[in-house]
DNA sequence: CCTATATATGAACATATGGTCATATATTAG
DNA sequence: CTAATATATGACCATATGTTCATATATAGG
């Protein structure tokens, strides 16, 4: 009952609160999670890069509302882009946070 | 770059889409995860477990609005709870999840 | 029974959220 | 320059969310 002790930093039995700072990135961090289509698309970006059109068109979704969700996800630093010509690329950026959502989808298959 | 490999259930290479189910499941869980009443609530029950009043206490929060959450936590067995007398004693009841949230404090808290 | 205490619940409200539509911007080709 | 294509943006709207207030429920003590 312990494979991950990665909590070396601070001294984890004194915490009684957080503060306001992590507090708001963390909440902010699980709300990019918590919305379906976000979710759908960084786990399509998990297969590599994309353009805006691409994913629209893969997960049959709106190009404005895409274009709206990545600007979400990329003012939290959770993709990153690239152009070319007139199309933007879009890929992961934080391999911890696609890394938590992997867990959860992992967790949630099982059942 | 192999640390954890713990994805050996689906042919992950393939994956393009998820199924609606996992998409709702995920996207609540992230959802709980995603406020910061619940976060500091969450967090206050990993040092164990908490009568309503003194979490409404020791977070400085109404007590209606913990007793909401409690149930939205509740609701996604993030929570359990026992009775003794009229006092409900509120405890953590997901293990995989509460270490989602440990490993977000953390990597929130190094900036 | 009645009272006190702890918690749960529902209505109401203000705010946040996500999608759509129309349009603006940016790049490339000609 | 203009036209075509890809993306971004802002207004708008329906719905979701979180808190507060008042009240209901439940348990224990007398």
């Amino acid at each position: 009952m312990s494979e991950e002790q990665k909590h070396e930093k601070m001294s984890n039995e004194e915490m009684q609160d957080l503060d306001e700072e992590t507090l708001f990135v963390v909440s902010q961090t699980f709300k990019a999670l918590s919305d379906p289509t976000r979710i759908r698309i960084l786990n399509l970006l998990c297969t590599g890069e994309h353009s805006v059109n691409d994913i629209a068109e893969t997960l049959n979704l709106g190009q404005s509302s895409v274009s709206h969700q990545l600007r979400f996800l990329k003012n939290l630093r959770l993709v990153k882009y690239r152009r070319a010509g007139t199309t933007m690329y879009y890929s992961e950026d934080d391999e911890h946070i696609m890394n938590l959502l992997k867990q959860a989808i992992e967790h949630a298959s099982h059942h």
